[in-house]
Parts: structure tokens; sequence; C-alpha cells
RNA sequence: GCCUCCGUAGCUCAGGGGUAGAGCGCUCCCUUGGUAAGGGCGAGGUCAUGAGUUCAAAUCUCAUCGGAGGCUCCA
């Protein structure tokens, strides 16, 4: 074995060769367990970006590890194929999406191969395919015969540059998450799947190990708060206007209510006299989008409708008023004010001049709380005041029942039939159509209105190729004739479904992607689910991740699971709780960005307006480049506000207003720049093309290697946290990778080896085995391969003192490269075959971790001094308390200390897990 | 405003009641027939700040400051 390391040669030649031997084919296999790995299939984008790499390497080092362990691994890969990119990029560049869509995954299977994953490519699943989305229909299907689909009027997000309705998880902010362009609300029939009946079991992660901020994110999601539901109604007419409230043990200090401006009853209650004002205060908060009505700090607004309610709890009349700090989409749309005890009430009466009574009289306070003395609304606990029965009720800093004034009210309002308890969800039902071409059909059709679902033998109902896609905004389905038309009555529905279906069961398909019968084969299900572990972005937190585990739950409530079940129970199985969630453990990378740069310099050449120069161009040069007669502005920008830049001259500050057709020069970015792009020499940022600071993770495999850049990614981030781009880094893992593979290269050392050295790298071997478990366990990859560098340097040692004999060399190394495999698999392959150990390194066992050998023999016992370390003694591990005091006191440092003097306090700590034994000595 | 996580070497990160650690980077030296490289020696840290608990705190508690993410007129 002569040559030098070629990544490339070693890489191309084993994935061929695990293609060709079907290593990575997974089958079910009763006699051993499995482990279904599953890491969050790719949008195809087109290209495989580095983000892709740090998600799905790790997840395959690990996959590696388990199977290594004896597990029979799933580790399947697949394509989120249907969306929206597909038909923009079909209206703007006249490509079909099925064409453009193909095409990427074409390239993307290519990439996803280069990095030499374990991805088991039989079971792929694509989901724009009629094979996939038959069963998304069908699944529609059976979950509007039971009761979970249905569709329905409501108010909707509607977004005018996508032109189609979105899901709430899909609006940020009053924007579109994908877009960045607001939103409207919009009354619109469509179609919906009852995700609020589940509202209550989403909130249970009992058997889940996910990580606490996603927890936390889906149930304030869900967003459940516990209280009651109160009608009151109108003076005249008695319209019964109904409300929801987390605290009706302050019913009788509602002294006015407020309905949203969208209200339906709005327009039927208010008088005459305020029939102008309330309409020009509907148009105004109308024509705001939602982003405006967020906003904090607003002042109050709001007008009187003329009408008065009847309080039902002391018969008192109230009047109504419309507000927009009141949401139509949240509870039921209408509020009873309690300025007293609620913030935003108190704040708009005080605004209006309207009546604020207290009711709950602060535990603390000796004297009655007097509204006129309030600056802010009271929300502590306290006794029930002017509330007629209920004084003197205990209200406490609980919530719901478990708040004794609560429930005393609650039940008193149900005794007399004055209002329920009643829980109320922040979540909305899933709205699952889009008003989109690319997308799985909804199998429904309607005959004059009557809602029919397409028979099973006709699904799937195919998506037709053969669509003009005209820049109209809307959907090429709704004038495709042959599409739409059944025959004279009959017409076919064109909004198609949610890509989140879509991915809310792909876990599924990976199962028998190509089973025709069935959505997923039975006796797959019963070995393979759930999925054990899932990698992937926070990004879904809400989304996909809630929409995956509701669908589970609805498909083990209609019997899906029940063929897998009984399978279960014929093969030992329990089946109890197996299907209750989709994916067991969670965990979620960070993410990869931008790399950290120093602000760049500019030269600005323009006009100075005011102490500000307009700047006509602007050139990034290097901090010394400045050309011999340059008469501009030269510096380092510090900040940059759409098109103001801050210059650093020297410590002088200066701003410079770019101007609209500046010329904008960056060497480092080629083509045309723009000001944006001056942005991300500034902070490091995610990693987009519109920044120009993207790294393709080709490159960088032809440059270093595949193994390099997967053990880069692993080593140089936390994982779980992520971090700034660093390509100087990536030497560290080469360097280790260069490293064993020249200590294998030189083989066998011709020398006998000492004893003690030997013991002392099978000891330091077993440690590294035992920290590369824990780091592999904890998805701590960084660490993993950090420990198995610092042996790398230890063995180089050892075999330079020439300390190991060719034995120790053999065993070293036959678990040196196993431990490499899932981190760096083509190179760990390559050396396993040339130093004559039997194909494959991946389907050998994992080194077993041995406590004796790991263990010191000799370890330092440490002195210390009132707390501080003063010197060591050599002893033996297991040394006894008795002994180890004895050899203290009797050390230099501790005679220097004590002068003759006995110590006031002795204290022995042993040693523990690698830790040395100490004694403190008290003086 | 609320919730969660996080502040350790120049950088990226381990560790975590009992001597402060790794990789990269850096200094200096050696090698120059492994060579757009290799080897060796070394420097670098009041573990964000302040208080408390303890024989002993980077580690536990509390407060403050700073950073990241999420939620937010939620009735």
């Amino acid at each position: 074995m002569s040559e030098n390391y070629q990544p490339h040669q070693v890489e191309v030649k084993w994935q061929q060769k695990w293609d060709e031997t079907q290593i990575y084919r997974s089958q079910v296999d009763w006699d051993r367990p499995k482990h279904y790995a599953l890491t969050m299939l790719p949008y195809p984008s087109g290209d495989l970006h580095i983000g892709h790499w740090f998600a799905m390497t790790p997840s395959d080092a690990r996959a590696r590890w388990m199977r290594m362990r004896g597990y029979n691994v799933l580790f399947p890969m697949g394509f989120d194929a249907f969306g929206l990119p597909a038909e923009q990029a079909a209206i703007s560049r006249n490509i079909h999406p099925w064409k453009w869509t193909y095409s990427n995954i074409e390239r993307m299977r290519e990439q996803l191969r280069s990095m030499g994953s374990m991805f088991d490519w039989e079971r792929e699943a694509i989901s724009c395919t009629p094979e996939y989305y038959k069963w998304s229909e069908w699944f529609f299907k059976k979950f509007y015969e039971n009761g979970v689909a249905y569709r329905g009027s409501a108010l909707v997000n509607w977004s005018e540059s996508l032109q189609t309705v979105l899901a709430n998880e899909q609006v940020i902010d009053g924007r579109d998450e994908r877009t960045g362009q607001p939103v409207v609300h919009k009354m619109m029939e469509q179609w919906f799947f009852a995700i609020t009946k589940y509202a209550d079991e989403l909130l249970d992660f009992d058997i889940l190990d996910w990580p606490e901020p996603i927890k936390i994110m889906q149930t304030n999601w869900i967003g459940r708060s516990e209280g009651a539901r109160v009608t009151f109604r109108t003076e005249l007419g008695g319209h019964p206007i109904e409300i929801f409230t987390t605290r009706p043990d302050t019913l009788w200090g509602s002294t006015f209510m407020v309905l949203a401006p969208e209200h339906d009853l709005v327009g039927v209650i208010t008088t005459e006299e305020a029939r102008a004002a309330v309409e020009a205060y509907v148009q105004q908060t109308a024509g705001e989008t939602e982003i405006e009505r967020m906003l904090e700090d607003r002042e109050k607004t709001g007008v009187f409708t003329g009408a008065y309610a009847i309080n039902p709890v002391n018969d008192e009349r109230i009047p109504i008023w419309i507000a927009d700090y009141v949401m139509i989409t949240y509870g039921t749309g209408a509020i009873m004010a309690v300025p007293a005890h609620d913030q935003r009430d108190f704040e708009f009466a005080r605004a209006q001049d309207l009546q604020i009574r207290v009711v709950i009289q602060p535990a603390e306070m000796e004297e009655l709380l007097q509204p006129e003395d309030m600056a802010e609304a009271y929300d502590g606990p306290g006794t029930m005041v002017n509330s007629d029965a209920m004084d003197g009720s205990v209200s406490t800093k609980d919530k719901g029942r478990a708040n004794p004034a609560i429930g005393r009210v609650i039940d008193w309002l149900e005794a007399t039939d004055k209002g329920e308890e009643s829980v109320n969800y922040r979540l909305h039902d899933w709205l699952i159509s889009r008003q989109r071409y690319w997308g799985s059909p909804i199998p429904a059709t309607y005959d004059n209105g009557a809602i029919a679902m397409v028979a099973d033998e006709d699904l799937p109902v195919v998506l037709p190729e053969d669509v003009d896609f005209m820049p109209t905004g809307r959907s090429p389905l709704t004038y495709h004739e042959p599409f739409f038309k059944v025959n004279d009555s009959v017409r076919r529905e064109t909004d198609t479904l949610d890509t989140f279906m879509c991915s809310s069961w792909y876990q599924l398909r990976y199962l028998s992607p190509d089973n025709v019968e069935v959505p997923f084969d039975a006796e797959e299900a019963a070995y393979w689910l759930p999925v054990d572990v899932y990698t992937g972005g926070a990004e879904h937190a809400v989304m996909h991740l809630l929409y995956t585990r509701f669908f589970t739950k609805v498909l083990r409530d209609i019997g899906v699971f029940e063929a897998a079940s009984a399978v279960m129970r014929q093969k030992g199985r329990d089946p109890e709780r197996a299907f209750d969630e989709p994916m067991i453990v969670l965990r979620n990378q960070g993410q990869v960005l931008g790399a950290e740069r120093q602000g760049d310099y500019v030269l600005c050449s323009g006009r100075l307006v005011g102490g500000k120069m307009l700047a006509h161009r602007v050139e990034v040069v290097g901090w010394n480049e400045v050309p011999a007669g340059f008469d501009g502005y030269f510096g380092e920008i510090v900040h940059r506000t759409e098109n103001v830049i801050r210059l650093d001259m020297a410590g002088v500050t200066q701003l410079v207003e770019i101007l609209p057709d500046a010329e904008i020069i960056i060497p480092a970015i080629a083509g045309e720049n723009n000001v944006n792009q001056l942005r991300h020499h500034l902070e490091i940022q995610r990693m987009s093309k519109s920044k120009g600071n993207v790294v393709s993770p080709d490159e960088l495999v032809e440059k270093y290697g595949a193994d390099a850049v997967r053990c880069y990614l692993m080593f140089n981030f936390d994982w779980q946290k992520g971090g700034p781009w660093n390509e100087n880094n990536i030497k560290g893992p080469q360097g280790w990778l260069h490293d064993v593979w020249e200590i294998a290269r030189d083989g066998a050392p011709k020398v006998e080896g000492d004893p003690d050295g030997e013991r002392d790298i099978e000891r330091k071997l077993h440690q590294t085995i035992a920290v590369v478990n824990r780091g592999l366990e904890e998805f701590s990859f960084n660490t993993a391969i950090a420990e198995q560098m610092k042996f790398k340097n230890a063995l180089k040692a050892a075999l330079r003192e020439r300390q190991i004999g060719p034995e120790t060399w053999n065993g070293v190394m036959n678990q040196l490269i196993r431990l490499m495999a899932p981190f760096a698999p083509h190179i760990a392959e390559e050396l396993w075959e040339r130093l004559g150990f039997e194909y494959s390194v991946h389907l050998a066992s994992w080194p077993a971790y041995d406590a004796d050998k790991a263990r010191e023999e000799q370890v330092e016992l440490v002195v210390l001094i009132n707390g501080k370390p003063r010197g060591t003694i050599e002893v033996a591990v297991d040394i006894e308390r008795e002994r180890a005091l004895e050899l203290a006191l009797a050390s230099e440092a501790a005679q220097r200390s004590l002068a003759g003097k006995a110590p006031r306090r002795t204290i022995f700590i042993p040693g523990r897990n690698g830790s040395d034994p100490k004694v403190n000595i008290v003086v």
C-alpha cells in the first residue's frame, strides 16, 4: 500500500460497489430489532444545498451506527414534489411543472448519492406521482367519510400574490410565509380538516422525546384556554351575542361589550343614528392589513353601535361597541369588556370614557379599590365584590376551575342556565384546499351543490398534463373543461390539496412505495412503525410536525392501521399506542449560516448634499486599495438600512445614500450586483442566492471529497445549533482523514512494542469508544469526531515512539476504522479492504466498549488546601480513603500549609468516571 | 410584554461541585526526496457580571447584562 489518499477515486468506487451489492436494502426481519430513522425529505428545488448535507449526513452517520450496533435500519429518502415553485417556473419560464420537477429530482438524486448515505433507494417515494397521490386522495376521501374533512365557510387567509388561500400556519405576522406579501381575510367556502377535534390529544406529548421548544411551540399554537361561554342578549330584538371568557369571575364587572368590526351582528344591531360612524369605522378597519392591526401599543379606537346588551348575571344595560382590538378570528369575535381587570378593556374604557367597576378586591389591600385611583387594570388575585351572591369568593392566580371563584361562578352559570363551562382553542381547523394547479387533486364532485366523492376504483383523479399556463393568476384547472366538466350537471373540484397533506403521511409510503392495492403494506407497517428517530429543521414546528401527528391519529381512529395491528399481535408485538404518534424521537438541526465577515471597505463616488453623499457608484475594495487621487468617500460599512449605508472613515461616521440607479461593484459576487448584496458583508446571515453567499456542496466534494465535507459538517458545528460557515476549518477533519490513511498505509510496525504503551493505547481506544457512543446517542457529532482525532494523535505518538507491536496495531486499526465508518464511510471502507478485512465495514459490528480496558490504573491524587489545588501524588486508581489521607497529609504542600498544626478538617473525594481522587485539607 | 435555550481560549465547540479541555488558528524551532506538505515545542481563559449556598462554585440558587429562537391586542 503506497499511494496517497485520493478521495474522489475512493468515493466513486465504493458508491458503485454499495449500489451493486445492495448493502443498503432494508427488509423486514422479525428476528432482528428494527430502527426506522427518518430525515425530512427535500423539496426538489433543483439543487442540493449545504443545508441538506448538514441535515442529512449526520442523520446518516447515526443510522449507520445503529446498523452496526445490530439494528435492522430503515433509512429512506424521497421528494416532497408538489408546490408552488414548480407552477411559478411554469408561468415564468414556460416549463411544464412535471418536466421542471422531474429533471430537478434526477439531478438531486445524483447529488444525494454523492453524500455516500445509506439511503435505500428502492423505497423512494415522490409525492407528485399518481401512484403516490392516489393515496393522498384516498385518505382525503376516508377523512370525508369519517367527518374529519368537511366543506365550510370561514374567514380565510387569501394571498393576493399567490392567488390562493393559505392555512393559518402558513401566515406569519399577517404575511404569507413564502413571499412575505400581506394576506387579507376573506369569507370563502373551502375544504377543512377538523384538526381542532384533536386539539387536546395533540397537547399530550407523553410518549414523545421531542425538543422542549417544539413542544412549547405546538402547545402555544394550539392555545388552549379554559373558561366559560356566556350569551348576552341585545336590549332590542334579543339577538344573542355569545362570548368566551377565561375570567367568568369578573362577569359582574362587565360594563360594556365589544364586537370585532367584522362580526355578523354589527349590521343588524347598529342604530340609525350610529350607522354612518359605524360603517365608516368598519370600512376603515377593513382597509387595514392584519399587520397594521397587530401593531403593539396602538391607540385603542372604536365606535359605539348605539345598541345595548343585557348583562345576564345582573340584568344591567351595557353599551355595545365595535373596536379593532377584538379579533374576529379568536373566540367568538365578541367580548364582554371588564375594564377594571383587563388591560386592553381598561385602555379602551379610558379612551372612550366608559364606566369601570371593580369586582375583584386585591388580596393585600385594606381599602376598597376605586376605579379613579387605577393606573392600570388589576389582574391579580383577590376577593369577588360587587358581584351579588358571589361576593366573597376567592379568586386566585390559577386558571380555569383550579381557581375557586371561577369554579363557583361556572357552577352558578350552569345551574341558572346563563352560560356553560367551555374550552377555547387558538387552533383553527386546517384549511386544506388551494386554488393552485400543482397539487394533488381533491376527489370531489358537485352536482348542483351536492358533494360526492369519486369512487375508489376511479382513483386517482389524475392531474391533467395538457394545461395552459396563462398569467391570469388562476389555476389552469379552472379553465380546463375536460377536467372539471364530468357531465352536464356534474362539476369536478378544481382546488388541489395543500402539499402539507402529502408530507403528512410520506413515512408510511416508504414502507411500500410500489404497492398499488393499499397505501402501505400491513406487515411492513407492523414491523417498522413508528418512526424511531426523526431529524429535520425546527421551522416545521407548527406546520408539518403538527399536521403529521394529527394525520396519524386520524388514521388510527378510522381504522387504517387495523391490518398492521393484527400482524403485530400475530408476531407478538403490542400494537397498543404504536400508532398514536408518527415519530417518537425528534431532533432538530440548527442552520448553517453564511460566512462571518468584517464589514467591507467601499469607495463611494457622488455628490455631497447636506452632509450626506448621494452616491452614483459604490465599489467594494480591499482596506488598502484606495486609488491615487480618489476624492470620494472611502471607509468600512458599519450599518445599512434600505439604500443608506453608514461608513466608518478612520473613526468618523459618514452617511451615504445610494441612488436607485447607482453602479454597485462587488468583485466577490459574480454578475450584476445590487444594494442588497452589500448587506451580507456586514453580518452572519442565512445563506441565500440573493445574498450571494451560498456554498455549493458539489464544489466542496470536488475539492475535498465527500468524507471530508461530511466530517467537517459534523465536527465544526454543534449540530442542534448550527453556525457560521468557515471553510478554513475543513482542514481539521481533512487532516484527520489523511493521518488515518497514512497510518494505515504505513502498515503494521515492525517493532515489538512496549506492553505499557500497548495497554495505554487500548485504554485510550476504549475511552474513545465510550465518548463516540455517547456523542452519537446524543446527536453530539462534534464531540464524537473530536475524540477520534484525539485518539489518532495518541496513536501517532505511540507509533513514533515505537510502542506498538504488529498485533496490537492490527486490533487497534480494525476498531478505529469501524469507529470512523459512520462518519467517513468511503475512506473507512477503502482502508478496511486494504487491511484485508471482509467486505463491508458497514456490515461489521460496532466496537464493543470494555469498561475494564478503559479504566486507568495509576491516577493523580490531588491535594487541595482549602479547596485550592496545591499538589499531586501518583497513586493506584482504587486507593482507599485512609491511605489517601495519610499520603496527602504527608505531602510537602500539606506540611507547608499546616506548619505543624492539625488540620481543621479533611475531606476525601474518590475518583470516579475519569476524574482523579482528591483530598481537601482545611487549615 | 411573555416563554424557551445560550454566554468557557482569537474562532467553532466539549466538560460541569473537587488541577480548565479538544480541533482549527497563532508564536517559535526542525524538516525541505511524503512537499501547493510534514514534524516538534509553546503561548492564549477571573469559564458574561454581582451576590448566595458549600470545606470547595466555571459547575448549584438568585439577580443583572448580553445573544438566539418562538409567541403576542388570545378575551
